[in-house]
Parts: C-alpha cells; structure tokens; sequence
RNA sequence: GUGGGUGUAGUUCAGUGGUAGAGCGCUAGUUUGUGGUACUAGUUGUCGUGGGUUCGAGUCCCAUCAUCCACCCCA
C-alpha cells in the first residue's frame, strides 16, 4: 500500500498551484502599496508562547495543538495561528526600539487538530497582517479597509463583514459580572456548554447555537451597551473610518472571538458560502498581548485570512476561470530527429531572451508535438526541418488564430515580442 | 471529541452471491512536415485492509483503517 499524506493534509499540486499564485502575488503586491513587511518565523515554537498567548481557554489550545516533546525534552507546538509568533519575534528581537508601528504581514502554514471538513484542514495556510505599537483608531479602519480590498481586488463577491468591540480589561470584568448576574437567573436553563462557560468566559454563551440560549442571552446585556469610555470612543472613531472610507459593515453585538487576547475592535468576515465554514478571515485588536508575552506595553491589531477558503471560495465564484497568462509559451518542434539539435539551440537563445520557450523530449513524431504543445496551451510552435535550416527561416504558428507565416530570425523574435 | 455517508482503473462512477466494467483523462495510431473535432487500439485493479458466512464474496456479516459531510470550534 502505497503511503498517503496525513490525515488533514493536502498536496497543491499540478494546476492547482497557479491559483495559490495568483493569490500569492496579489497579496505581497497590495501589501507593498501599504508599506508592510513580511516576517517569516519558525512553524514551531515553545508551547508556552501559545499557552500564555492564544490563552489556555480556548479551543485551540485546550484541544487543537500539535505539541510533542523534542529529543532535547522541550515541548514544542506547531503554531496554530500567527500572532502569537510575531509578536514573540516583535519582543526578540526589541522591535520597541525601531520606529513605530511596526507593520508585518506573513503567509504560511498553520497546524491544528481538529476533524477535517469543508474548508478545514490540520495544516491550512493563513495570510495574516500585523501592527505594532499605534492605539489610533484610524489604523483598525485601516486593517479593515485592507483586507476588505484584498478580497475585492481578488474579484470576491458576497463579502459580509462583521465588526464588534469587546472592550478591554477595564470594563470586560465589570461587563462579565453583569452578564453573569443576569445568566444565574436562568443558569438552569443553559445548555451543558454554556453552564460550563458560566465561570470560564460566559461571553462565549453568545455563540451557542442552542435556541434556548439563544433566548436567553438575546435578551440579556451586551458588552457593547457596557463600554468604558475609551473604548467607546475608540469604536466610535473606528466606524466613523469605515464610513469615510465607504466600507459596508455590520453591526454584530453578539460576536465574540474565540481568542483570549482581544480587546476592542474585533471583527470577521464571510463570503456568502451556506453554513458551515463560511469565515474566510477574522481578526482584531490585542492591546495587552505584547506586555503579556514580556514585552512593554504597546497596543496592537490584526487579523488572518484562510487560504484554502480564499480558493474554496474562488472556485465556487469562478473566479480562476479568466486568469490571464501574461507570458507567452513558445513550442519549438522537430521535424525529426536531425532537427533536434537545431531546436534545442533556438530554445536556448530564446530563453536567454527571457521568452517562455519548450522542445520535444519525449522524441514524439511532429503531429504528436503539436498535440503536446496544444495541451500545454502553448501561444506558439515553430517548426525547425531540413529546409528551415538549410535556408535560415523559420515557421511560426499561432496557436490561437492558426495563421503560420515563415519569416528570418529577427522577424521571430519580433513576432514573439522579444527585442 | 460527537453524529452520518462513502471506499472498485490516473479520475468520476456502474456492477442482482457465479469470468472485472463504462465515461473522462493519459499514451500511441488513422501512410506525405502541423494541434483542437472524429475514429481505432492500449491504459498497470492485491475491488481500502483483516477476519467471518458460503461450493463460490466486489456483492452478505463483523472489525479496522482511510476519506468525505455535518456538529463543536475556527481560517
């Protein structure tokens, strides 16, 4: 039996791999225009950095990491999400000391165990954004404006962004005891979940699914209704960027992230898929991670797209269907095999050119060439024989169009857009 | 972690307990130096794996693994 890829894992392979490309080079393109840089950290750290980052009550952590013991006894955990690992580096490597904000993007894998599903794998790949060090409510307008331009400019439709704030650790203990004084009037009445989440983050009651709880808590108080007035006023300016910046919002009050670090702005976003796994990116703000990984206290904000949903999502709009190939494929064909060497050579020159260009080596017959070069969906073949060499011409085919014309050296590479 | 579906050719899938199949793809051919269409031929199978029932199992039963879908959670 021929040995299969783990569970959860998927190979990008063949024609698949255009699409991440697409994606790829439309991300790094905007992220230029915005003035961010990448930083690439290591797939695996100290599992303390996610205990005391990501939180120890969430799911994540609580059930979905990769953690082994390395052969020098240190626990180590493949990194389920990015921000905790920029930030550490942030730290590290004293980015407090250079100006400010510090403003990262990255793009890379992520590990979680979790069943898969739709849209969900064990190793998925996130593109994410990261700033450092500015509490300017301008910048959480800035972060969703970006990201909302990065699925529009991938030609996404259907987006549905939704936006919250979740204050900060000056009024969420105050928010979390009215809550809970208003739960115990009917904790009996909770599903089993929720009474469970009474205690560890009875926020998260809001996105029970249960209709009972639903119920229950619809009627209940909202954080939002129980902001301090920094946070307040912050969210206020937020919306009113997104209002000058013509961003479409909604207004969740029941949203809540399932990441302990967030404060403030937080927010996530949909692309009209039905159901399940809908979310193709999410993120917030994190005033207090950087001091609590050990660093001085600066606020930050960020967020992180799927990528396989981005694709999922593509494929389902058609989006991949006119991806336009900017460089021409040049197919040089033999007439037979005393032509090869010819071939080979005009290969060689065109490709030192900078042009696209191929030749036979699985020694097929002309005809089969040039079904090999349709295949390929090359824009041209040029067919090199006895009389092309003896006279110094070539024969150039349009692929597209079918016209052939015979023309010199520099007419072809004229033709095939070349200097 | 919970629940459901499916495992047969590269792929999508037919297949009533009795000789292993089709479409698509791929490879080659259809006499002369030219693709897409058409036609012809070929295409590698421990029928996921291990047990059981049976004269006989791709088919029925059990287990196991894999995979897909949904829940949970998230991206």
């Amino acid at each position: 039996m021929a040995i299969k890829g783990p569970k959860g894992t998927h190979d990008i392979i063949f024609n698949d791999i255009n699409k991440w490309h697409t994606i790829e080079s439309k991300l790094t393109d905007l992220m230029e225009v915005y003035d961010y840089q990448e930083i690439r950290t290591p797939i695996f750290e100290s599992t303390e950095l996610f205990l005391r980052g990501v939180g120890d009550t969430t799911d994540i952590v609580d059930k979905e990491m990769y953690t082994f013991q390395d052969k020098g006894d240190r626990s180590i955990t493949l990194r389920p999400e990015g921000t905790a690992s920029v930030a550490r580096a942030f730290i590290e490597h004293s980015g407090f000391n250079e100006v400010l904000p510090s403003k990262f993007y990255y793009i890379g894998p992520m590990f979680r165990y979790s069943r898969p599903q739709t849209g969900r794998f064990r190793q998925f790949h996130q593109f994410g954004v990261e700033v450092i060090g500015s509490i300017n409510p301008y910048l959480d307008g800035e972060v969703l404006e970006m990201m909302m331009k990065i699925f529009t400019s991938l030609g996404i439709k259907n987006l549905n962004l939704e936006i919250n704030s979740v204050g900060c650790p000056k009024c969420r203990p105050l928010h979390k005891e009215i809550l809970k004084d208003y739960l115990k009037l009917y904790f009996n009445e909770l599903c089993p979940t929720c009474q469970g989440r009474y205690e560890k983050n009875p926020l998260r009651i809001f996105d029970c699914k249960n209709t009972k709880c639903q119920e229950i808590i619809n009627n209940g108080p909202y954080i939002t209704d129980n902001l301090c007035n920094e946070c307040n006023e912050h969210f206020e300016e937020v919306k009113k960027y997104l209002a000058m910046s013509k961003v479409e919002y909604v207004l969740n009050k029941k949203m809540v992230r399932g990441l302990d670090y967030y404060t403030k702005t937080a927010f996530e976003i949909t692309a009209g898929r039905e159901g399940a796994q809908s979310s193709i990116g999410g993120g917030g703000r994190y005033d207090g991670l950087i001091e609590e990984l050990g660093g001085p206290s600066l606020p930050g904000i960020g967020f992180a797209i799927g990528l396989e949903r981005v694709v999922l999502t593509m494929e389902e709009q058609s989006l991949f269907d006119n991806l336009i190939r900017i460089r021409k494929k040049v197919y040089v064909a033999n007439v037979s095999e005393d032509n090869i060497d010819a071939a080979v050579k005009l290969v060689q020159n065109l490709r030192n050119l900078g042009i696209v260009a191929i030749y036979d080596i699985m020694t097929r017959k002309l005809k089969g060439q040039f079904k090999y070069a349709n295949k390929i969906n090359a824009d041209y073949v040029i067919t090199i024989g006895d009389d092309e060499v003896k006279n110094n011409v070539y024969q150039l085919k349009n692929m597209n169009t079918g016209e052939q014309i015979v023309c010199s050296y520099d007419e072809l590479i004229k033709n095939l857009g070349g200097e």
